[in-house]
DNA sequence: CATGAAAATTTAAGTCA
DNA sequence: TGACTTAAATTTTCATG
């Protein structure tokens, strides 16, 4: 689907606030309140964009702790089955599998490091699971939601910084 | 500060919806619209809820490449050095300073492969950094909203996962 | 002190040119 | 796309347990 400044402007000004109304996004960016809703609802069917979410402070909720941990996995593991697999945790808030060394690398948030640790250890036990190296997190220094900048491909800029 | 039951269902009600309307909310947790409203409020005063925003599909707006990015620093680089020169690029969506080997680990997004290697290049001009270690994502396989799961201390139950 | 119900205002959603 | 109309939601106010 194509994009142009003024959906990236759309999607910039709803990642910075979903409540926003159409009005305001509309005074934003240049266009009426109807102009802003049809193009917001055609962003939503074709899934650029795919809903919209509270952002919550993870500490104030009682996950005061996070980490990352490398998984090393045997030799025909499929993504699929570390994915089902670590799907099961709630804990487990973001996985990939990557290149390098490590065939995955999982993040985890929990209430504390002994809460870490056990998620790790049920990790560990999946029969795939060669073994884990785990990072726990000292502190956060950015944490920018996706999407909070668009980019053009066509120049190399951004919108909504 | 102290959240109840209703808090944490409200929470991730909002965080699966963030435009779900205060009398549907209502329905799913068992209040009225204007009890719900109340509740809201005051856990964005409180901080619990920093805001809403649009999820957006990543790869829809042309980041269709990630990566995690390890830095390893010199001795007497501080956490608030690493976090002014990473937040500088639109491209780190996550940073932190982590336990182990390298000293801190960055998430980028970048529209493709020479883009993340562009970035890199760029943070590993840095002063203060001494060498990175970079892993491409190959396929994503877990992407949680934080706080989809609203952890109660008391019981070691989740709301809404 | 928080709740539910009602009133007033604002916004959303749909229709027209 | 913008302007207008109707329906719905938000926000405020007020009374209750």
């Amino acid at each position: 689907m194509e994009l142009d400044r003024l959906d990236r402007d759309i999607i910039a000004a709803l990642v910075d606030d979903a409540r926003a109304t159409y009005a305001d996004i509309g005074h934003q960016v240049g266009l009426s309140a109807s102009a802003v809703k049809r193009r917001v609802d055609r962003l939503r069917e074709t899934g650029a964009i795919t809903g919209f979410s509270a952002r919550v402070a993870p500490q104030a909720l009682g996950w005061t702790t996070e980490a990352y941990v490398e998984l090393f996995c045997q030799g025909k593991t499929k993504p699929s089955d570390i994915a089902l697999a670590v799907a099961k945790f709630p804990e487990v808030v973001a996985a990939a599998t990557i290149t390098g060394e490590a065939d995955a690398l999982l993040h985890i948030r929990a209430t504390d490091v002994r809460h870490v640790e056990r998620v790790i250890e049920r990790i560990a036990a999946e029969a795939f699971v060669v073994r884990t190296k785990s990072s726990i997190v000292l502190s956060r220094l950015v944490d920018t939601p996706p999407g909070a900048a668009v980019p053009d491909p066509r120049n190399g800029s951004y919108a909504g910084g």
